[in-house]
DNA sequence: TCTTTAAGATGAGATTTTCTCATGATAGGT
DNA sequence: ACCTATCATGAGAAAATCTCATCTTAAAGA
């Protein structure tokens, strides 16, 4: 009925004064104005504006189109170049979960600075132990998806961050402490800590235990890695952490590390988005920054080791 | 580039969580939306909403073109509205302008009737002594003229409201107030009260002293009707004056009437509206109101002859 | 797991809208 | 009274938008 185009045309003729010269100004004829004027006059049933003046003047209802205009085109303009923003990447959504409770560690100062580098993008972190998280990302509840476990789908694309190892952390004075490294038997009369997950989500059994049908002798589960190293550090039980996320207490001597199985288990760690967004570049940015933060905590496993 | 079609599609399949569903509400083909969503997405460079959920879900650009469809749609719907009362003549503008002094005793009466009924219709009244109404009214500075000298033009209509007779304001004890009616030459040594306008827009000048080459002895100037007749029932003038503007203070015997002339000077009021705008309602009916409160003043006049 | 079903995508062609070109009409300035 | 600039108009071209018919795919049911 009655569109965008015409509002920029009235305000047009308004701005310009004349037909001939607001033509020029939208880069249209002058006839197009004409028949547009009068389609839109004739559809709504009253004259808009007399074009026998100069500076042509507008009728009554010229005048509350031309209000129209005024309260509405600059809407679209914002409402534009917010979209535009969002479709070069300037701004944007980085709704993110981890599935791995260690993660914070690294997760925290990358997200730092990604927060100083990219203000206008609205960041969000959620921890994905209580939900599957690829069907979250595929219908864009998520934008990212931290895992050691990408499960591999057209829509989306899996870019490898980091590998660690898996190691147990035991008590300096644990009989544990002293070997190179640790059988699955070892750990069958062991207290095991745990993050509260199921035992499917947990690469001390999908990864180890379970393919020497192993059980510990007991298991505990608390939420907290600090406290996790506590418990361990007082010989109340062992824990399966990734390398990176006891280097600290390493150096510290707080506690040993031991490699799982002679060859150490070994994982890597994926961002995983959807594969339309791969060339969002503060998507792109986020992973090389993941990227360095984590490097940085290898490095300090290297200086302790 | 982006319309206001698309803002409507988009809050249509909002409410209706699928393109199908959508489609019918809009009752176009789904295809149609589509294709419509498709173009718009391709244009804009993101995409804006993922179809494979139920319903489907918007991405961020797409929450944010429906922030702008919730902020446009209202007000291009508030304004269509306007406009259609604009058009159906049920609101609209009616600035007036008179023509002669005297026409506010019986037009403010007109007005507050009018005012009363139509109180959507913005109401305007000047007094058009200092500038020419007619070109005003052509380029739409205003909506009626009241005049006594209609001007035709092709694009205005003038509609006669009623006829009143111009007759000579005089003392009661005035030797001209015997008289049956009153000839130029009884002006030559009389001072004549007028309102403060050019000479060419004053009857007395135009339609009765001019045709005889009479001068009267001196002229006195007052804006005010009351004081005129003040003036003239002191014995300090006499003044030309519509019949119905007077029948007042004869009604009270401040003053007496006399013809001018044999056949005395007949003046017919008319309305003039731009002819293109013959049909609104709310001027027709102001033409009434006119027409019956002038008729009112009329019967005051016989009711005191 | 195999159907079934409903939704969305797609290509071709029809329809509608909107524009340009060429020309006519008109008002204001000189 | 004649220019000159402006707006109007009709016909046809161009562009945008829609429909129809058909395909693909995801999810629900047997």
């Amino acid at each position: 009925m009655i569109g965008l185009r015409h509002l920029e045309t009235l305000d047009a003729i308004r701005e310009a004064g004349s037909l001939v010269e607001a033509a020029e100004r939208l880069h249209v004829t002058q006839s197009a104005l004409s028949h547009q004027l009068r389609d839109l006059e004739d559809r709504l049933g009253v004259s808009l504006l007399n074009r026998r003046t100069r500076p042509v003047r507008f009728t009554v209802a010229g005048e509350r189109l031309l209000a129209l205009a005024d309260q509405v085109l600059p809407l679209m303009r914002q409402g534009l170049r917010d979209i535009r923003s969002l479709a070069t990447g300037q701004s944007g959504r980085l709704h993110l979960a981890i599935e791995c409770h260690a993660c914070f560690q690294w997760l925290m100062p990358a997200l730092d600075r990604f927060r100083e580098q990219w203000p206008q993008v609205e960041l969000d972190l959620s921890a994905a132990f209580a939900f599957a998280p690829q069907p979250a990302l595929l219908r864009g509840d998520l934008d990212m998806v931290i895992s050691s476990d990408p499960v591999e789908h057209d829509a989306l694309l899996w870019l490898p961050l980091f590998s660690y190892e898996l190691v147990l952390a035991v008590a300096r004075d644990s009989v544990l402490a002293a070997r190179d490294f640790i059988d699955a038997q070892s750990l069958a009369d062991q207290t095991l800590i745990t993050y509260p997950v199921e035992r499917e989500r947990l690469d001390i059994f999908t990864a180890f235990l379970d393919h020497a049908g192993v059980e510990p002798a007991q298991i505990r589960r608390t939420e907290l890695t600090p406290m996790m190293i506590q418990l361990v550090a007082a010989g109340r039980g062992v824990a399966a952490l990734p390398n990176w996320a006891i280097s600290e207490y390493l150096q510290h001597d707080l506690i040993c590390s031991v490699p799982l199985g002679k060859q150490g288990v070994w994982r890597t760690l994926h961002a995983g988005i959807r594969r339309e967004e791969a060339e969002v570049p503060f998507l792109q940015e986020f992973i090389q920054t993941a990227k360095q933060e984590s490097l940085r905590g290898l490095q300090g496993i290297r200086a302790a080791s």
